[in-house]
DNA sequence: TACACTATTTATAACGATTACAATGTAAGA
DNA sequence: TCTTACATTGTAATCGTTATAAATAGTGTA
């Protein structure tokens, strides 16, 4: 199943004239199997067992490739580090204010926001973003035994 | 209007503990009266003729005691910068991809989302943030020009 | 008014994420 | 093989933001 999505996105590289490094093939191997959504710094210490010798300059460069190719979406939330989610098929998040967990969701694409939005600003609609925030189960259980 | 904000902003600080400096006075004036969405930078440089020894770190000590007051929001784009947003009532951004103009429109509450992340992810819900994102009016007709 | 106490500002140094740059390495095509 | 273009590496630089310590100003109390 990853093993499709893997050779998807390599195919999809090699077709717009990108070579496939070792360090590349590493990097969205990595970030399709990753449930979570790493930091740049996340899969820099993730991949420096294998490339001892890669540099963060390699990671932010390939992620700036796989974002320009539609491959990878980059996610910027207040923290101060940016999150990396492969695309797969559409989907939201939903964020835990505690322990900064995030879960993906699906939901109908909100075209009627979008549609009011360009109708009353004049705008050219591209895209949105919309996240939730909240606490997840488990912080949820934690306080309730703190108490 | 915009003094009625002003004047029910610094009632609410003061009713917090939070001592009105001209500094403080001057920020609050400046966010409510400006229509766009400044960084901490475009504030800093707006109040530095009326105050010529204002620090840099006192902008952000006071939108933080601001944000925390609940009277201004933190908006975090990819884009190195915060923006700040003085906190009138609901409502969402939409962002021109061009030139970065900010614009809010209205939309009755996405609750239904809100419930559906709930109930399929399990965390309590605290808010949601939405953006949409596209060209605004001015950059679309200039495009068409330079064509 | 004088004093002590606390909040606030200022100036500057430090931090951390990201990028720029130059040098080196590596792959593909003639 | 030679050439050329692309990738990686290591490091320095940049930039937004925060921490820190000293100076300043406000508040309450005697």
């Amino acid at each position: 199943m990853s093993e499709v999505q893997l050779k998807d996105a390599l195919d999809a590289l090699k077709s717009t004239g990108v070579r496939i490094t070792p360090q590349r093939h590493a990097i969205l191997e990595y970030m399709i199997h990753s449930t979570m959504h790493p930091t740049a710094d996340d899969i820099y210490r993730a991949l420096e067992k294998t490339f001892p010798n890669m540099s963060v300059a390699t990671v932010y460069n390939n992620l700036r490739v796989f974002r320009k190719a539609g491959l990878v979406k980059e996610l910027t939330y207040g923290d101060s580090s940016s999150r990396f989610d492969f695309v797969t098929h559409d989907h939201y998040h939903i964020i835990c204010n505690d322990c900064g967990k995030i879960v993906d969701f699906h939901y109908p694409g909100l075209d009627e926001v979008e549609h009011l939005a360009s109708h009353v600003t004049g705008f050219q609609v591209d895209y949105h973003r919309l996240e939730i925030y909240g606490t997840c189960q488990d912080c949820l259980g934690k306080t309730a035994k703190a108490q």
